[in-house]
DNA sequence: GTCTATACAACGATAGAC
DNA sequence: GTCTATCGTTGTATAGAC
């Protein structure tokens, strides 16, 4: 939708797409207001976010199997009855949660692609992108990832399709650059699921990051540093400044 | 404690370590006999072996949480009263499986360790050595990454210490280099944290890589190389040649 | 729109016959 | 060593008062 500059910071990138805050929770309920009694957006909004946000704390922490409504109901302070007014089952909910994450990847990754961006810019863009995204959206992310498989066999499949996308993306870039003579690459597919695996470590092993005090920053540059390795681009011009790391 | 040589090929590290058949089945029984109601190790071995691979069967396809014991009953042809005779618990059987492959990590990466190789030559050991044990024990693997929410904090905590332990490894060989000039690196954490990831997406994912054809070989073989070029050491001997690969 | 009270199915676990 | 039968608990979900 809006333009993007190619050295994208957070901030901007939190103007620009409204992942947060009232607005946020407010197009949540949009999506799915169909499934729920309460017609209020006032106050169907309010319940909404709380009952997501206990949702990751519970689900993230011991599971979405394992956490049960009572424990919910517990920590939003709704009562059983009170949660069914707003979800209309158990694995409902997961479904939601997923649902919105993948239709949000989806507008930001595809309005990035349609920039037409140089090769270079594109990976930058794009690498920066999800992990801005994957630090806003961090217990979405770790939520949908881990409980993939207690979701509607469509479902799952539709999120493999979204990562398959998301690598399609890359590839292309990738060959672009190959054929204007600015890359080297032999196997691309490869190229991409490192990349893939790399970015979604970010949300996946947070433990290690903050242990290691590795700022998000940090970490977005080194994965699309050493992409530009891989590529054999020695075009390295990092809008960034390095920051410190500990060599434990 | 065996030797092992640096061009390692599957096979020989199926024979040097015992990680399938018979001879493991009977290990891990030896582990835990402890916790078991059943003495007698030849009927204990092969109800193990039944309700050990039902239980990834169950539990990697829809949740550790979610299947039942009395799935696992179902599935083993075992009652439940049957089951119970074999493990202290449904939680006692989960805490199991992660002990075991622990173990055996320990010991493959630990013994890798101790043969003090030239710093590529323990690259390379290593990143084919963590692929073949995740190709043989691939529902081990996938196992303790999804459910370890589920474990006791303190089985969590030693899960960690362990992936730190061999990135840390990884860490030493990328200093060793530097200091003789063979590579360059700036961020040894962070590259040795990528290789992590890239490793664990071969269980992780394998979906992806098994429809596009991409071999085990194929992709340790990816994994080595692009490490080496985030090295900056050109040195790519590769002793494995390269094998087809579709660019979807 | 939110609550309390309750239905009832499924769970992990055990006792005791064989 | 393995089974059947059963216990007590906890789960999701709903009905109906307010």
């Amino acid at each position: 939708m809006a333009s993007w500059p190619s050295h994208i910071t957070i901030d901007s990138f939190r103007e620009t797409w409204a992942l947060e805050g009232e607005p946020f929770w407010h197009s949540v309920f949009e999506m799915h207001k169909d499934k729920m009694q309460i017609k209020n957006p006032n106050v169907a909004v309010i319940n909404l976010e709380k009952i997501f946000t206990a949702t990751f704390h519970l689900a993230n922490s011991k599971g979405f199997q394992a956490m049960s409504l009572r424990d919910l109901s517990r920590e939003t302070g709704i009562s059983m009855g009170g949660l069914y007014a707003y979800i209309g089952s158990k694995n409902d909910l997961a479904s939601v949660i997923e649902g919105v994450l993948r239709k949000y990847i989806d507008q930001v990754i595809g309005g990035l692609a349609g920039e037409n961006l140089a090769p270079i810019d594109f990976l930058r863009a794009i690498v920066f992108g999800e992990i801005y995204m994957m630090q806003i959206l961090n217990p979405w992310y770790y939520f949908c990832y881990m409980e993939l498989k207690g979701l509607p066999r469509e479902q799952q499949q539709q999120a493999m399709d979204l990562e398959l996308r998301f690598e399609s993306y890359l590839i292309d870039a990738f060959e672009a650059g190959v054929k204007s003579g600015q890359f080297v690459c032999e196997k691309p597919q490869l190229l991409a699921s490192h990349v893939t695996a790399q970015l979604q470590q970010w949300h996946l092993k947070h433990w290690k990051f903050s242990q290691r005090q590795v700022s998000m920053q940090c970490y977005a540059e080194n994965v699309f540093e050493n992409l530009l390795l891989c590529l054999r681009c020695d075009n390295v011009a990092s809008g960034v400044p390095l920051q410190n790391q500990r060599t434990a």
